[in-house]
DNA sequence: GTCTATAAGATGATAGAC
DNA sequence: GTCTATCATCTTATAGAC
């Protein structure tokens, strides 16, 4: 097996691992066995489970938005690509089994002093509003809410719906916000 | 020392360190520890470190909702509470210092098996629906979105916002979403 | 009801052979 | 680069004395 190889099985099994069943539910013990690697072969790649961590929510983060940029690809005005957004927060859900945004999970359960994880969240809902901020500029709408108030809107009721999902484990909140959207745009 | 208060020193205890840590991260020998009291004193009283979480959240609901009516009493209309709600909010994120929701941060940390902890995270979020869902049947607004979709809106911009102040420590998404729901009131 | 001592297992990480 | 063996520490929980 190549090297790389090594490393993204070791990566791919933490992954899901971390997401499943929480980054401090999940053992370096775990995750070398169902990787089927030796435990030394994790610690040389990985200086430690920190890094590893970090190694997952960096590679979440880039497949989140090239997933994004996929699904709207095809999607014609700044009005349909912001509903649009909505059915890929959907999708994507259901995909992962309605247990919520991989970076609000992880910040909820990191020690405080993992400054390096909470700045990878930050980085990842920064470029989720800045995203957002792009389309309303672009579309013309009903003007009930200014620019500014319709970015937040649009990007609370995204991080409301998918919290609230993973409560209920359903995707009623974000048909819900969809609609929401639909009526001020 | 009254049996109670060996009780409630535990819980009290307990409940800190599960916010500010985190429950994975704190370990029984801590709380014994800060609490001050026999590792077996702690089993007197509660079964399990599960049923430790358990007493915690529902003290935590019981106390939420407390200060929340408390909150709003002098508050006079129905419109004047819809909006001091994201006041309460506000001012308790700030107590907290911003470390989102309580049964949120549970909710994205504990085993999945643990089903009595999501009932009660439920049982929570839907107090907190309901009481919106009362406050804008009583309102009169204007009717830019439909009662139901109000309430959505509502309740997804006070959990986005939250979710929100925890990832960037400050409390400027609910003062924006209180800012959107002054519009559409 | 509270105490100390201890169990049995899991944790993250390292050493040294190949 | 991968391996096995092992480390020191921490985990939740229980036994038995007072």
């Amino acid at each position: 097996m190549r090297e790389s190889n090594v490393k993204d099985k070791i990566l791919d099994v933490a992954s899901r691992l971390f997401y499943d069943q929480g980054y401090n539910l999940t053992g370096i013990n775990q995750i070398i066995e169902e990787a089927d690697i030796a435990r030394a072969s994790l610690y040389n790649h990985f200086d430690s489970k920190t890094d590893l961590l970090l190694a997952y929510l960096e590679q979440t983060h880039h497949r989140w938005f090239e997933e994004m940029d996929e699904f709207l690809r095809q999607i014609p005005g700044p009005r349909e690509k912001l509903l649009a957004m909505f059915d890929y927060r959907i999708h994507r859900q259901q995909k992962v089994k309605y247990k919520g945004c991989h970076f609000s999970k992880i910040s909820a359960e990191a020690s405080q002093h993992e400054i390096k994880v909470f700045a990878l969240v930050r980085v990842h809902k920064e470029r989720l509003k800045n995203y957002i901020s792009h389309l309303v500029h672009q579309v013309e709408h009903k003007g009930t809410l200014d620019d500014e108030l319709l970015i937040d809107t649009i990007f609370l009721l995204q991080e409301g719906g998918i919290a609230t999902g993973s409560v209920y484990r359903n995707s009623q909140a974000l048909k819900n916000a969809k609609r929401i959207v639909e009526t001020l745009l």
